[in-house]
RNA sequence: GGAGAGUUGGCAGAGUGGUAAUGCAGCGGAUUGCUAAUCCGUCAUGUCUUAACAGGCAUGCAUGAGUUCAAAUCUCAUACUCUCCGCCA
């Protein structure tokens, strides 16, 4: 969210991102509430000031016990007034505050121009293609023939996409998430949170899900709360309504979670395997820090995502998107793809994104900057570190032997207590 | 689920119908030959004037309604926190 003053001195700026986001708000007609807006608050505060005065006046004759039955009358007519202009004043605020929910954020200089993923940049290429004198199995094939996902089962328990990982495919999805919540929280110096899972609607409304991609989230009506998209939604609200120490920016949270997304519009797409699920389960980033930090934050997150990667020895590229297709909170985003070797195609496993103060705004997260002494909106960053599904598909294939068999890489062998699926 | 207590600024905390005390921390300044003490100012949001510095006004006491000339204060509803009881992995 933007404040309205931003939206009124840099029209031009987020008219442009408007545009380029495709985003078919009437700005104008924002504006001209704003005007209206401005237009009555000078109206009522200056009866407001009366009211002051004359009850001072109500206040001083009372203690000298005159009488004041005029003043009092003046007063009833006052207050009629301002009980009317200050109904009037909150529905053009409520209606201006709806609309601004709805602005995306502003797009980074730095974002390359575009309208669309076709113009989405490449910006490394990490390890090679592997290459198998015999014919590689799809992850599917895979899951099957060593029973570690039971792909029918889980529809019969739950409907489509949602897996049901079984023998040592449960223990291999166990082995990563605890792989790589070790890696960020002893390497990368992350301080590990397991969130609640179901949220109320403040939450979602901080981090943007809300009020513009309901569809998208699973809502509980009875309670009003609803399953999180991602842990991000949990923990970028850690700090919701807080001041912080400058002190202590930037901190580093890492989380797994279960994610839970109605994919609402993308039928038909992806329908088979790990591609896209209604549940799965991710390792997630999340920093706040101040301003000034926010792209060098925003390079290490990237780093720290990737190392996942490159232990596990996994051929990845980085996408840098552009404007067209950047998600409505990010200011900038880099996306991590990692290599499926039967499809031969790269799979999205990560989104690391600077919100600047976008979220901060919406969640009123502050910090008291030393410098001119003022509270300011922290900014806050995230990114996958990683999601597993698309990274199972990565391992399984990229490891798969002549026999059907699936060797363990180093780092997670540990954890898994052997080194090989056969 | 039942009963009770509570929610005031960055934090602590007074205020029970008539201009939101006070303390701590932070920031700025004054002063005493220096790290401390003392004193003064500042320290939320909006809006107006101003190129800016700054100043004026209004709002802000969990949220939303209501009573009243006037609400932190009275009434009602809701949320959250704490205590006790009940139920429960």
């Amino acid at each position: 969210m933007h404040s309205i003053k931003f939206i009124r001195e840099n029209e031009q700026i987020v008219k442009q991102c408007l545009d380029l986001k495709g985003s078919d708000i009437d700005l104008t007609e924002i504006l001209d509430i704003d005007f209206k807006r401005r237009t009555l608050i000078q109206e009522v505060e200056s009866l407001k000031a009366d009211r002051n005065k004359v009850n001072n006046d109500i206040s001083q004759n009372k203690k000298e016990k005159k009488d004041c039955h005029n003043l009092i009358n003046d007063m009833k007519n006052i207050s009629v007034k301002i009980k009317a202009l200050d109904n009037d004043l909150n529905q053009f605020n409520n209606d201006l505050n709806n609309k601004l929910l709805y602005i995306p954020n502003i797009i980074h200089q730095s974002v390359p121009v575009g309208s669309s993923a076709k113009d989405n940049k490449v910006i490394k290429i990490w390890g090679e293609k592997p290459k198998f004198e015999f014919n590689p199995s799809s992850h599917l094939e895979l899951c099957e023939s060593l029973n570690i996902v039971d792909f029918k089962r889980a529809a019969k328990i739950s409907g489509s996409a949602f897996p049901l990982y079984i023998n040592r495919g449960a223990k291999l999805e166990r082995s990563l998430i605890n792989y790589m919540l070790d890696a960020h929280i002893e390497n990368h110096n992350y301080t590990e949170i397991f969130p609640p899972f179901l949220v109320t609607s403040n939450s979602p409304l901080t981090t943007g899900n809300l009020p513009k991609f309901k569809d998208d989230m699973y809502y509980i009506e009875n309670d009003d709360l609803y399953l999180i998209p991602t842990a991000e939604v949990p923990i970028t609200n850690f700090y919701a309504n807080e001041v912080l120490d400058e002190n202590a920016l930037p901190t580093k949270f890492v989380a797994y979670s279960a994610c839970f997304r109605r994919e609402a519009g993308s039928y038909g797409k992806d329908t088979k395997g790990l591609h896209r699920l209604h549940q799965f389960n991710k390792v997630e980033l999340v920093k706040f820090c101040k301003p000034k930090d926010s792209y060098s934050e925003l390079d290490k997150l990237l780093n720290d995502a990737e190392k996942i990667l490159q232990e596990l020895n996994l051929h990845y590229r980085v996408i840098e998107l552009c404007g067209g297709d950047l998600s409505f909170s990010a200011a900038k985003c880099y996306d991590i793809e990692v290599w499926s070797p039967f499809e031969q195609k790269y799979l999205e496993v990560s989104s690391c994104s600077n919100f600047e103060s976008f979220q901060a705004r919406r969640g009123n997260i502050k910090y008291r900057d030393k410098s001119s002494n003022k509270l300011e909106f922290v900014h806050t960053l995230n990114g996958s570190g990683l999601a597993t599904p698309r990274l199972m598909i990565a391992l399984l294939e990229t490891n798969q032997n002549s026999k059907g068999e699936v060797i363990i890489p180093k780092p997670i062998s540990s954890y898994f207590g052997k080194d090989i699926i056969d």
